[in-house]
DNA sequence: TGCGTCACG
DNA sequence: GACGTACGTGACGCAG
């Protein structure tokens, strides 16, 4: 006979969760519910659905009474810095205790002690009747009660917490979890712990000593001097702390624990609650399907209450299973679209199929050109026409009551143009709704949004192409696999959709959502659809100057070095510079302890006289610029149209610039004259001309307008030099070498100073360095200020804003290790000026076709973005009247949503190439 | 695949 | 007084 198996719930660890993992849902009275379902789909779960050994026979389920205990008295700092819980959580904490109740199941809670404490109690009360038990819970500190008998389940991971497990976490087993826990402290619960120990250090020390009195014991021994010092001045924090973390085991049990035997759910409490709140999910597995019918389903769409069953996706095969989905869609007035290809290069891939989804769950596959077999003998499959399928999307597509919802839907929207596909609006993209929601956070891709937000991982596209090498194409998928995969991605967009929507306004990023990312998606698809016309004859030309130049070199450098090696190698290159040749403190060396080899070393040791080292740095430019510019570009030249099609990746930053790829458009040499060469092989189209136009400083003078620094704000009205007054201000004197210093020290400002990045950067010493920051500081107090005030903002909300509203999230603001809180906040300064100056371009390439029709500019084609600079390709009759319009629009981009102090210079050239353009 | 390096704003 | 040190990207070659 099985022992009997109590199962502790630790509620509000669970009910913090469910929050922040569940879309914003509410029942049918509008009151918010999210963790409510989340806490009552767990509870079921737990019931129901473990296996005979796992059952439980007992349950209770624990919460805390109050924020208040005897912890407090011990350390009045204690759980200090928690904030309130979120203003839609608090009414959901009764909700809890309802349907804890609605299961028949107890709900225990105790002033005065935490909900670890009553579980602690429990749990080894339960043991020394000789019960299992498991602790629903995946808190840490819980993890100290683990122990043959005793183990801890994570119910939102599904995993089993035991003694191994632990042992592999913390580096030491259950019984000195609590030690380990107080070394390192907590910044949440703020345990002060040890300054500068973190969880790596606490276990070396535990598994050394054994305990927090051992390590007390014993720091005359403990070698690395700084954590001597520490550890000897926070022996009163470390005792206290380990107080804090201890559990208190010894609480009567305020319910016996024969009161805690599970009894089989009873249905009509259970029913009533789910009913009242629309949970019709669970409903329906209760066996209440007519209840569950006619229950007012949780708004917002909870996507997890619909299973994913791939069964249920259909494979449309005849027009009239089209047009009832066609039909479908239409009354639903909203369809997620994802098309399927032959290549991950829009500009060059055929489509494959289409799928939709006009519900959770609903959603279909419409094959158009898979075959059977390969090469040569590939069959076509019976499938519905290209050109008919097309024709009747096309009616729903432009439909302006039906949202078509994407992901990444620039793609989709580049690939159906080539494919007869005119319109696809109105739209929504759940890859920018995730970005304008969480940049910074995670990323922004499909199957990582799947499995945060819906908890399901969608079918990987190489498991169904057949292995890691993509054994097929996706063409020759069979019908029922790409079904399952195709309308699973337009299902999870779906559902992604919903949760998305309903986040968009309560977290105040409707206008740079509606107004700046979204719109931009099909300016950038023309933008890129265009390209830009590369001259090949030149990049081969190049390629050929800079290989003799790299046989040369090497043949020099092997000479000095006494014999052939990699010279690509930096391994290898450290090890002839400061082995073979024995050259002087080549000391640097990093985490892997190679021998750093980086231009500023190589520039060091050339300025020493070593002529390998000149040549080292000319050969890496030229292999540099043939290997990234000549040689690559010319194979991206796109056969069909002669140009080459650069792709923006609109989610990529985390502080709302776009990034561009395959190739990357953005990283054109232009800083030397060898590699401004390969600038000149960007050309106009015959009869055209190519106009670049640059925004002249912008970031300074957003600095100048956010920071409010008058001095700045006059000089830039009056069109003066910044870095001149800089110079003035910073060294008394205006000369080419302060003016330089000056600009380098402007720089700074924005990127977040540092006195030891400036010294390098200026080549002084830290001290001079530290002067200068001070006296810009003094002269212009309102740079100290903003700054402060970012670094503030970023540790209150987890994020800083734009001035469009853009947020940044920088999470490491949080960190425990001071360098990486250092960094974020260096990354907050500089986020909100480079995010607004994003903003920016961004809202003038949105304006930009308009303005150009209006001006009656129909040949002027918008083609590149380079973060401050935007290209253009003009026929030579629109030069002039263009080179206005393209100012004003640029120039006023921030109006009427912002208002800015200062005035942005946008200057203008134009040329037969890109280089002559500048 | 991770690292070092270097091209750009 | 020590810590590590500019911000944001993408692509390449090497070596495991």
């Amino acid at each position: 006979m099985s022992k009997q198996h109590l199962y502790l719930v630790d509620g509000s660890g669970y009910i913090f969760r469910a929050y922040h993992r569940l879309p914003p849902l509410t029942d049918p009275t509008g009151t918010p519910v999210g963790a409510v379902y989340g806490f009552t789909a767990m509870l079921w779960k737990l019931i129901t659905e473990l296996a005979n050994a796992e059952a439980p026979t007992h349950l209770a389920v624990i919460l805390d009474a109050g924020s208040i205990t005897f912890r407090n008295d011990m350390y009045d700092q204690y759980k200090a810095n928690r904030p309130p819980p979120p203003d839609d959580l608090i009414p959901q904490f009764p909700l809890i205790r309802d349907a804890v109740r609605a299961f028949s199941v107890p709900c225990i809670e105790q002033e005065g002690v935490e909900a670890d404490d009553i579980i602690a109690s429990y749990a080894l009360a339960a043991l020394a009747a000789d019960f299992n038990v498991t602790i629903v819970s995946s808190d840490k500190d819980l993890m100290q009660l683990i122990q043959p008998g005793i183990d801890c389940l994570d119910t939102m991971k599904n995993a089993r917490i035991d003694r191994a497990e632990v042992v592999a976490k913390f580096g030491v087993p259950p019984e000195q979890v609590g030690d380990v826990l107080a070394l390192m402290g907590d910044s949440v619960d703020n345990v002060p712990g040890v300054r500068g120990v973190g969880p790596k250090t606490a276990a070396e020390l535990i598994q050394a000593y054994g305990s927090v009195e051992g390590v007390i014991a014993n720091i005359d021994a403990i070698k690395k001097p700084k954590l001597r010092e520490t550890l000897a001045a926070s022996i009163a924090d470390a005792r206290l702390s380990r107080e804090l973390v201890r559990l208190k085991d010894d609480i009567p049990l305020a319910v016996p624990l024969a009161d805690l035997t599970l009894r089989h759910p009873p249905h009509e409490p259970l029913a009533k609650f789910l009913a009242k709140h629309g949970f019709r999910a669970l409903l329906s597995k209760l066996g209440r399907e007519a209840e569950a019918a006619n229950a007012i389903p949780v708004a917002a769409d909870a996507p997890d209450r619909v299973p994913f069953v791939h069964a249920d996706y259909e494979t449309i095969l005849d027009l009239a299973q089209l047009d009832a989905w066609i039909a479908d869609a239409t009354s639903c007035g909203i369809v997620a679209v994802d098309t399927e290809t032959t290549s991950i290069d829009q500009c060059r891939a055929s489509l494959l199929g289409i799928s939709l989804a006009t519900c959770a769950g609903r959603a279909c596959y419409i094959p158009l050109n898979h075959v059977q077999g390969e090469g040569l003998l590939a069959e076509k499959l019976p499938q519905l026409a290209e050109t008919d399928v097309i024709a009747r999307l096309n009616p729903l597509f432009a439909d302006p009551s039906v949202l078509k919802i994407g992901q990444n839907l620039k793609y989709d929207l580049i690939v159906l143009k080539r494919h007869g596909v005119p319109v696809l609006a109105p739209f929504d993209d759940t890859m920018l709704l995730s970005y304008a929601l969480d940049a910074g956070r995670w990323n922004h891709g499909m199957d990582d949004l799947s499995t945060r937000h819906l908890g399901h991982t969608p079918i990987a596209f190489k498991d169904v192409t057949g292995g890691a090498r993509g054994k097929w194409d996706f063409s020759q998928v069979g019908l029922r696999e790409a079904t399952d995969y195709a309308a699973e991605d337009a299902d999870v967009t779906f559902r992604l959709h919903a949760g998305f929507k309903a986040r968009l306004w309560r977290e105040q990023v409707t206008q740079i959502y509606e107004l700046v990312d979204r719109p931009l998606v099909p300016v950038i698809a023309q933008m890129e659809m265009h390209g830009i016309r590369v001259d090949r004859s030149a990049l081969a030309g190049l390629s050929a100057a800079y290989e003799i130049e790299i046989a040369r070199l090497e043949g020099e450098i092997h000479e000095i070095a006494g014999g052939p090696f990699t010279i690509g190698s930096p391994k290898q290159l450290g090890e002839v510079l400061f082995e073979r040749m024995g050259l002087k403190s080549g000391k640097k060396s990093s985490k892997t302890g190679a021998w750093t080899t980086d231009v500023s070393e190589l520039e060091r040791l050339a300025g020493e006289g070593h002529a390998i080292a000149t040549k080292v740095l000319d050969w890496r430019q030229h292999s540099k610029l043939k290997s990234t510019y000549t040689d690559a570009l010319q194979a991206q030249i796109n056969p069909d149209t002669d140009r080459v099609h650069t792709n923006y990746a609109l989610a990529a930053t985390s502080t709302g610039r776009l990034s561009s790829n395959d190739p990357n458009l953005q990283n054109i040499p232009i800083r030397t004259e060898l590699g401004r060469r390969i600038r000149h092989a960007f050309v106009a189209a015959p009869g055209h001309v190519l106009m670049a136009a640059d925004y002249n400083q912008i970031e300074l003078r957003l600095v100048a307008h956010i920071a409010d620094v008058p001095e700045l704000k006059t000089v830039y009205a009056e069109g003066g030099d910044v870095h001149a007054l800089t110079a003035q201000e910073v060294f008394g004197e205006l000369t080419r070498d302060t003016r330089a210093r000056a600009k380098t020290i402007n720089f700074s400002i924005i990127y977040g100073i540092s006195a030891f990045g400036l010294a390098q950067r200026l080549g002084i010493d830290r001290g001079e360095a530290a002067r200068y920051i001070d006296l810009y500081f003094s002269r212009f107090p309102g740079i100290r200020n903003y700054m402060a005030e970012t670094i503030a903002a970023a540790k209150e909300h987890g994020f800083v804003t734009t001035l469009f509203g853009r947020k940044a999230h920088v999470p490491l603001i949080f960190s425990k290790n001071m360098g990486e809180r250092q960094f974020a906040e260096r990354a907050a300064v500089n986020a909100r000026v480079q995010g607004t100056a994003a903003d920016i371009i961004k809202r003038a390439m949105v304006q930009m076709p308009g303005a150009l029709t209006a001006a009656g500019l129909t040949g002027t084609k918008m083609l590149l973005q380079v973060h401050d600079e935007l290209v253009f390709e003009v026929p030579d009759s629109e030069v002039s009247a263009a080179t206005p319009v393209i100012r004003e629009t640029m120039a006023n981009a921030h109006r009427p949503l912002v208002d800015l102090s200062i005035p942005l210079g946008v200057e203008i050239g134009t040329g037969p190439s890109w280089g002559d353009a500048h």
